[in-house]
DNA sequence: CTCGGTGCAAAATGTTTGCAAGTAC
DNA sequence: GTACTTGCAAACATTTTGCACCGAG
Protein backbone atom coordinates (compact mmCIF):
# COMPACT_ATOMS: atom_id res chain seq x y z
CA UNK A 1 0.00 0.00 0.00
CA UNK A 2 1.32 3.49 -1.00
CA UNK A 3 1.65 6.55 1.41
CA UNK A 4 -1.11 7.89 0.77
CA UNK A 5 -3.21 4.54 1.16
CA UNK A 6 -1.96 4.04 4.31
CA UNK A 7 -2.96 7.47 5.63
CA UNK A 8 -6.03 6.89 4.28
CA UNK A 9 -6.57 3.45 6.11
CA UNK A 10 -5.56 4.94 9.43
CA UNK A 11 -8.07 7.90 9.03
CA UNK A 12 -10.71 4.90 8.69
CA UNK A 13 -9.44 2.86 11.73
CA UNK A 14 -9.82 6.33 13.74
CA UNK A 15 -13.13 6.68 12.66
CA UNK A 16 -14.02 3.00 13.53
CA UNK A 17 -12.60 3.19 17.01
CA UNK A 18 -14.75 6.58 17.75
CA UNK A 19 -17.81 4.71 16.46
CA UNK A 20 -17.23 1.69 18.39
CA UNK A 21 -17.04 -0.60 15.34
CA UNK A 22 -14.41 -3.41 15.38
CA UNK A 23 -11.82 -3.65 12.72
CA UNK A 24 -12.47 -6.72 10.54
CA UNK A 25 -10.84 -7.44 7.49
CA UNK A 26 -13.99 -7.53 5.79
CA UNK A 27 -15.14 -4.04 6.82
CA UNK A 28 -11.21 -2.70 5.64
CA UNK A 29 -12.12 -4.16 2.52
CA UNK A 30 -15.24 -2.71 2.32
CA UNK A 31 -13.89 0.69 2.71
CA UNK A 32 -11.04 0.46 0.55
CA UNK A 33 -13.59 -1.13 -2.53
CA UNK A 34 -15.61 1.77 -1.77
CA UNK A 35 -12.67 5.02 -1.06
CA UNK A 36 -12.53 6.59 -4.47
CA UNK A 37 -15.40 5.03 -6.41
CA UNK A 38 -16.87 7.37 -8.37
CA UNK A 39 -19.66 5.20 -9.43
CA UNK A 40 -22.13 5.05 -6.77
CA UNK A 41 -22.50 1.10 -6.40
CA UNK A 42 -25.28 -1.08 -5.36
CA UNK A 43 -24.50 -2.90 -2.37
CA UNK A 44 -24.69 -6.28 -5.35
CA UNK A 45 -21.74 -4.18 -6.89
CA UNK A 46 -19.53 -3.69 -3.41
CA UNK A 47 -19.89 -7.43 -2.82
CA UNK A 48 -18.77 -8.22 -6.27
CA UNK A 49 -15.78 -6.34 -5.80
CA UNK A 50 -15.03 -7.12 -2.68
CA UNK A 51 -15.37 -10.67 -3.08
CA UNK A 52 -12.10 -10.59 -5.32
CA UNK A 53 -10.31 -9.69 -2.09
CA UNK A 54 -12.32 -11.75 0.34
CA UNK A 55 -13.81 -14.63 -1.81
CA UNK A 56 -15.96 -15.94 1.38
CA UNK A 57 -17.17 -12.99 2.27
CA UNK A 58 -21.04 -13.46 2.34
CA UNK A 59 -23.06 -10.58 0.37
CA UNK A 60 -25.27 -9.77 4.25
CA UNK A 61 -21.68 -9.06 5.86
CA UNK A 62 -21.06 -6.55 2.83
CA UNK A 63 -24.69 -4.62 3.27
CA UNK A 64 -24.63 -4.57 7.05
CA UNK A 65 -21.34 -3.22 6.55
CA UNK A 66 -22.42 -0.60 4.49
CA UNK A 67 -25.24 0.24 6.00
CA UNK A 68 -23.50 0.78 9.65
CA UNK A 69 -20.94 3.05 7.95
CA UNK A 70 -23.78 4.77 7.03
CA UNK A 71 -25.02 5.18 10.22
CA UNK A 72 -21.47 6.33 11.61
CA UNK A 73 -21.19 8.43 8.56
CA UNK A 74 -17.84 6.82 7.00
CA UNK A 75 -20.08 6.43 4.00
CA UNK A 76 -23.62 8.43 2.09
CA UNK A 77 -26.39 6.82 1.06
CA UNK A 78 -27.12 8.60 -2.62
CA UNK A 79 -31.17 9.18 -3.32
CA UNK A 80 -32.28 7.38 -5.76
CA UNK A 81 -35.42 6.67 -8.25
CA UNK A 82 -35.22 3.35 -8.68
CA UNK A 83 -34.92 -0.09 -6.43
CA UNK A 84 -31.80 -0.42 -5.56
CA UNK A 85 -29.78 1.59 -2.02
CA UNK A 86 -26.44 3.15 -3.50
CA UNK A 87 -23.66 4.40 -1.72
CA UNK A 88 -20.80 7.04 -2.14
CA UNK A 89 -17.75 7.69 -0.47
CA UNK A 90 -19.15 11.16 -0.46
CA UNK A 91 -16.12 13.39 -0.01
CA UNK A 92 -16.50 17.19 -0.14
CA UNK A 93 -20.07 18.63 -1.74
CA UNK A 94 -20.60 17.55 -5.04
CA UNK A 95 -24.10 17.46 -7.35
CA UNK A 96 -25.87 14.76 -9.21
CA UNK A 97 -27.84 14.03 -12.48
CA UNK A 98 -29.21 10.79 -12.50
CA UNK A 99 -30.81 8.57 -15.87
CA UNK A 100 -34.71 7.64 -15.08
CA UNK A 101 -33.59 4.71 -17.18
CA UNK A 102 -30.79 3.19 -16.62
CA UNK A 103 -30.25 5.09 -13.31
CA UNK A 104 -26.66 5.95 -14.05
CA UNK A 105 -25.52 8.78 -12.17
CA UNK A 106 -23.19 11.54 -12.93
CA UNK A 107 -21.28 13.62 -10.04
CA UNK A 108 -20.76 17.47 -11.15
CA UNK A 109 -19.43 20.27 -9.78
CA UNK A 110 -21.20 23.89 -9.26
CA UNK A 111 -19.21 26.57 -6.82
CA UNK A 112 -22.23 29.00 -6.77
CA UNK A 113 -24.07 26.45 -4.72
CA UNK A 114 -21.78 27.42 -2.00
CA UNK A 115 -23.69 30.46 -1.46
CA UNK A 116 -27.15 28.36 -0.89
CA UNK A 117 -29.07 28.97 2.74
CA UNK A 118 -31.30 26.81 4.21
CA UNK A 119 -34.41 28.23 4.70
CA UNK A 120 -35.21 29.39 8.02
CA UNK A 121 -38.41 27.12 7.97
CA UNK A 122 -35.98 24.31 7.83
CA UNK A 123 -33.61 25.08 9.95
CA UNK A 124 -35.41 25.73 12.75
CA UNK A 125 -37.12 22.14 12.78
CA UNK A 126 -34.56 20.02 11.27
CA UNK A 127 -30.93 18.99 11.50
CA UNK A 128 -29.71 19.53 8.23
CA UNK A 129 -26.68 17.12 7.66
CA UNK A 130 -26.57 16.82 3.43
CA UNK A 131 -27.14 19.30 0.60
CA UNK A 132 -27.28 18.68 -3.15
CA UNK A 133 -28.63 19.40 -6.10
CA UNK A 134 -29.95 16.42 -7.99
CA UNK A 135 -30.95 16.57 -12.09
CA UNK A 136 -32.78 13.92 -13.51
CA UNK A 137 -32.99 13.11 -17.04
CA UNK A 138 -32.07 10.89 -19.83
CA UNK A 139 -28.78 10.16 -20.41
CA UNK A 140 -26.66 9.52 -23.74
CA UNK A 141 -26.73 6.28 -23.87
CA UNK A 142 -30.27 5.55 -23.03
CA UNK A 143 -31.52 8.39 -25.95
CA UNK B 1 -67.27 18.33 -7.96
CA UNK B 2 -66.23 21.87 -7.59
CA UNK B 3 -65.85 24.28 -10.41
CA UNK B 4 -61.78 23.53 -10.15
CA UNK B 5 -61.98 19.52 -9.98
CA UNK B 6 -63.67 19.80 -13.02
CA UNK B 7 -61.13 21.90 -14.56
CA UNK B 8 -58.42 19.44 -13.19
CA UNK B 9 -60.38 16.44 -14.73
CA UNK B 10 -60.51 17.99 -18.57
CA UNK B 11 -56.80 18.56 -18.16
CA UNK B 12 -56.48 15.20 -16.86
CA UNK B 13 -58.41 14.10 -19.43
CA UNK B 14 -56.35 15.79 -22.10
CA UNK B 15 -52.90 14.43 -20.80
CA UNK B 16 -54.64 10.80 -20.92
CA UNK B 17 -55.78 10.93 -24.66
CA UNK B 18 -52.18 12.96 -25.68
CA UNK B 19 -50.31 9.91 -24.47
CA UNK B 20 -53.07 7.37 -25.38
CA UNK B 21 -53.89 6.25 -22.50
CA UNK B 22 -57.69 5.04 -21.68
CA UNK B 23 -59.87 6.87 -19.43
CA UNK B 24 -60.99 4.22 -16.96
CA UNK B 25 -62.34 4.95 -13.50
CA UNK B 26 -59.37 3.53 -11.69
CA UNK B 27 -57.07 5.75 -13.46
CA UNK B 28 -59.42 8.96 -12.72
CA UNK B 29 -59.70 7.71 -8.78
CA UNK B 30 -55.66 7.49 -8.55
CA UNK B 31 -55.37 11.04 -10.52
CA UNK B 32 -57.73 12.43 -8.09
CA UNK B 33 -56.17 10.64 -5.00
CA UNK B 34 -52.95 12.51 -5.79
CA UNK B 35 -53.78 15.87 -7.15
CA UNK B 36 -52.77 18.69 -4.47
CA UNK B 37 -51.25 15.49 -2.19
CA UNK B 38 -47.81 16.66 -0.65
CA UNK B 39 -47.62 13.91 1.21
CA UNK B 40 -45.46 12.06 -1.46
CA UNK B 41 -47.29 9.05 -0.80
CA UNK B 42 -45.82 5.41 -1.58
CA UNK B 43 -47.89 3.35 -4.22
CA UNK B 44 -49.09 1.06 -0.89
CA UNK B 45 -50.29 4.61 0.38
CA UNK B 46 -52.21 5.36 -2.58
CA UNK B 47 -53.47 2.40 -2.52
CA UNK B 48 -54.96 2.40 0.49
CA UNK B 49 -56.46 5.73 -0.50
CA UNK B 50 -57.89 4.66 -3.55
CA UNK B 51 -59.35 1.87 -2.41
CA UNK B 52 -61.94 4.17 -0.19
CA UNK B 53 -63.29 5.02 -3.42
CA UNK B 54 -63.02 1.77 -5.29
CA UNK B 55 -63.35 -0.76 -3.07
CA UNK B 56 -62.18 -3.89 -5.24
CA UNK B 57 -59.20 -2.24 -6.73
CA UNK B 58 -56.26 -4.25 -6.87
CA UNK B 59 -52.57 -2.74 -5.93
CA UNK B 60 -51.08 -4.06 -9.26
CA UNK B 61 -53.62 -1.45 -11.01
CA UNK B 62 -52.87 1.28 -8.65
CA UNK B 63 -49.34 0.70 -8.77
CA UNK B 64 -49.11 0.56 -12.87
CA UNK B 65 -51.31 3.34 -12.84
CA UNK B 66 -48.45 5.35 -11.09
CA UNK B 67 -45.63 4.44 -13.51
CA UNK B 68 -47.29 4.58 -16.40
CA UNK B 69 -48.68 8.39 -15.30
CA UNK B 70 -44.63 9.01 -14.62
CA UNK B 71 -43.88 7.30 -18.04
CA UNK B 72 -46.01 10.47 -19.50
CA UNK B 73 -45.47 13.30 -17.12
CA UNK B 74 -48.78 13.06 -15.34
CA UNK B 75 -46.71 12.32 -12.30
CA UNK B 76 -43.16 12.66 -10.81
CA UNK B 77 -41.29 9.80 -9.17
CA UNK B 78 -39.63 11.20 -6.11
CA UNK B 79 -35.67 11.07 -5.39
CA UNK B 80 -35.85 8.33 -2.20
CA UNK B 81 -33.39 7.32 0.50
CA UNK B 82 -35.57 4.35 1.19
CA UNK B 83 -36.62 1.48 -0.48
CA UNK B 84 -40.23 2.51 -0.95
CA UNK B 85 -40.55 4.42 -4.79
CA UNK B 86 -42.77 7.48 -4.37
CA UNK B 87 -44.73 9.87 -5.78
CA UNK B 88 -45.67 13.57 -6.03
CA UNK B 89 -48.19 15.18 -7.98
CA UNK B 90 -45.30 17.70 -8.83
CA UNK B 91 -46.68 21.11 -9.69
CA UNK B 92 -44.13 23.45 -10.14
CA UNK B 93 -40.45 23.78 -9.19
CA UNK B 94 -40.09 23.05 -4.99
CA UNK B 95 -37.43 21.24 -3.01
CA UNK B 96 -37.67 18.76 -0.52
CA UNK B 97 -35.84 17.91 3.06
CA UNK B 98 -35.87 13.95 3.74
CA UNK B 99 -35.12 12.63 6.93
CA UNK B 100 -33.25 10.13 6.53
CA UNK B 101 -34.68 8.05 9.65
CA UNK B 102 -38.34 8.03 8.59
CA UNK B 103 -38.15 9.25 5.39
CA UNK B 104 -40.88 12.02 5.23
CA UNK B 105 -40.36 14.33 3.01
CA UNK B 106 -41.24 18.26 3.48
CA UNK B 107 -41.15 20.60 0.18
CA UNK B 108 -39.84 24.19 0.54
CA UNK B 109 -39.04 26.90 -1.83
CA UNK B 110 -35.90 28.76 -2.49
CA UNK B 111 -36.95 31.27 -5.11
CA UNK B 112 -33.03 32.32 -5.99
CA UNK B 113 -32.28 28.68 -7.22
CA UNK B 114 -34.18 30.34 -10.73
CA UNK B 115 -30.75 31.48 -11.08
CA UNK B 116 -29.17 28.10 -11.40
CA UNK B 117 -27.95 27.08 -15.00
CA UNK B 118 -27.12 23.52 -15.82
CA UNK B 119 -23.60 23.31 -16.74
CA UNK B 120 -22.12 23.01 -19.93
CA UNK B 121 -21.30 19.26 -19.42
CA UNK B 122 -24.13 18.41 -18.61
CA UNK B 123 -26.59 19.99 -20.66
CA UNK B 124 -24.26 18.31 -23.80
CA UNK B 125 -24.66 15.36 -23.37
CA UNK B 126 -27.97 14.90 -21.28
CA UNK B 127 -31.48 15.33 -21.75
CA UNK B 128 -32.34 17.33 -18.50
CA UNK B 129 -35.89 16.80 -17.20
CA UNK B 130 -35.94 17.82 -13.35
CA UNK B 131 -34.26 19.83 -11.00
CA UNK B 132 -34.31 20.66 -7.12
CA UNK B 133 -32.34 21.04 -4.38
CA UNK B 134 -32.10 17.94 -1.65
CA UNK B 135 -31.56 18.33 2.02
CA UNK B 136 -31.40 15.49 4.00
CA UNK B 137 -31.08 15.21 7.53
CA UNK B 138 -33.19 14.40 10.59
CA UNK B 139 -36.55 15.87 11.34
CA UNK B 140 -38.41 17.16 14.96
CA UNK B 141 -40.29 14.07 15.64
CA UNK B 142 -36.93 11.96 15.26
CA UNK B 143 -34.66 13.73 16.88
C1' DC C 1 -12.80 -14.37 28.10
C1' DT C 2 -16.49 -11.48 26.20
C1' DC C 3 -19.15 -9.18 23.08
C1' DG C 4 -19.67 -7.77 18.65
C1' DG C 5 -19.26 -9.57 13.82
C1' DT C 6 -19.73 -13.11 10.31
C1' DG C 7 -21.96 -16.47 7.33
C1' DC C 8 -25.80 -19.07 6.28
C1' DA C 9 -30.60 -19.56 5.78
C1' DA C 10 -35.17 -17.99 6.14
C1' DA C 11 -38.48 -14.31 6.18
C1' DA C 12 -40.16 -9.95 4.96
C1' DT C 13 -40.86 -6.30 1.88
C1' DG C 14 -41.61 -4.26 -2.43
C1' DT C 15 -41.80 -4.63 -7.55
C1' DT C 16 -42.72 -6.83 -11.90
C1' DT C 17 -44.81 -10.19 -15.05
C1' DG C 18 -48.26 -13.43 -17.34
C1' DC C 19 -52.69 -14.22 -18.47
C1' DA C 20 -57.80 -14.73 -18.77
C1' DA C 21 -61.75 -11.87 -18.36
C1' DG C 22 -63.64 -7.19 -18.75
C1' DT C 23 -64.33 -2.65 -20.84
C1' DA C 24 -63.22 1.91 -23.28
C1' DC C 25 -63.40 3.50 -27.68
C1' DG D 1 -64.97 -5.89 -32.48
C1' DT D 2 -60.38 -4.76 -31.12
C1' DA D 3 -56.93 -3.43 -28.29
C1' DC D 4 -55.97 -1.73 -23.96
C1' DT D 5 -56.88 -2.52 -18.83
C1' DT D 6 -57.86 -4.89 -14.89
C1' DG D 7 -57.46 -8.22 -11.09
C1' DC D 8 -55.42 -12.17 -9.43
C1' DA D 9 -51.54 -14.95 -8.68
C1' DA D 10 -47.02 -16.18 -9.20
C1' DA D 11 -42.31 -14.81 -9.95
C1' DC D 12 -38.55 -11.66 -8.91
C1' DA D 13 -35.43 -8.67 -6.71
C1' DT D 14 -33.76 -6.78 -2.71
C1' DT D 15 -33.45 -5.98 2.14
C1' DT D 16 -33.85 -7.55 6.79
C1' DT D 17 -33.77 -10.88 10.62
C1' DG D 18 -32.44 -15.01 13.63
C1' DC D 19 -28.98 -17.66 15.25
C1' DA D 20 -24.82 -20.60 16.05
C1' DC D 21 -19.96 -20.08 15.52
C1' DC D 22 -15.86 -17.21 15.23
C1' DG D 23 -12.43 -13.77 16.29
C1' DA D 24 -11.00 -8.78 17.69
C1' DG D 25 -10.02 -6.41 21.70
Amino acid sequence: MDKQGKEAEDIFVQRCRSSGLRLTPQRLAVYESLSGDKSHPSAEKVFRKVRKMIPNISFDTVNRTLLSFVSCGILKAVESYGRVKRFDPGLGEHHHFQCLKCGKIIDFEYPDFASFRVPETIRRKFVVMGRRIVLTGICDSCR
